[in-house]
DNA sequence: GCATATTACGACATCGTGTCGTTATAGTCC
DNA sequence: GGACTATAACGACACGATGTCGTAATATGC
């Protein structure tokens, strides 16, 4: 598998990452446990450890509070789960699920018409 | 979530009964386990009830075998699974993951003209 | 009615995940 | 340097989902 499986809490951490680029644990602590009765350090640090053997971040040890700065993109991501929904359930072809998408109008207009430039295009 | 993901041996009975159609709990335990050590009847049965409880498979129960046919095509079970996908990483859109797929080059010749296909009709 | 096949389902081992606790390490102020 | 605080590292545990097994209940064929 090229691409990992996120779980919720470490995607959850990559969604603060994607949005602010660049963030220490303290951030993503205040962040995601805003008001948590317990502190929490050792989950976020947890969290990153996995998340950083994973290949999903950067950590930048400069510093006493490392800088931690997402390696793969939200986009990256969503289109390498998306190949391995593909592999396990359509052979590897895209073509069966987006067809079905696109006769059950889950697309919308502007996605249509998005993706009709995006193939005449290239 | 509409469509629930499926668990890899879940995945591998529905395999058999979407190539098949309309299996015996037998039938599928000749294809899935055809030499086991050990009986595995129970696990068949296990797996065929979670199936039916997640609403994935019909169940006939007119003879002593009941009969199992798939209730979810493999097509709307990859659509359902890419839309979950969107839901949860790209905020219900599919067009970055699938513009990513076409820069990276993802797509085949064959799939992208499909799909140019597809996009003019409707 | 007995032998056999099948269904129903409780139980368990395993694994991934989220969390906690403890120790090691580094930085800061005096 | 020593005391204090913040952070990192990581082992450990609880929990839920999953795959498997064992056993009892039920149905079938002779």
């Amino acid at each position: 598998m090229t691409v990992p499986k996120l779980a919720n809490a470490e995607l959850a951490v990559m969604e603060r990452l994607w949005e602010d680029g660049r963030l220490t644990a303290r951030d993503l602590r205040e962040h995601l446990y805003p008001d948590a009765p317990r502190p929490m350090h050792g989950t976020i640090q947890r969290l990153l450890q996995r998340l950083e053997d994973k290949g999903f971040i950067d950590r930048d040890r400069d510093r006493a509070a490392h800088l931690f700065t997402p390696r793969i993109s939200r986009a990256v991501y969503a289109a390498g789960r998306l190949e391995a929904l593909a592999d396990q359930v359509t052979g590897g072809s895209f073509v069966p699920m987006i067809t079905h998408l696109v006769e059950e109008r889950k697309l919308s207009d502007a996605d249509m018409e998005h993706l009709r430039r995006l193939l005449e295009e290239k």
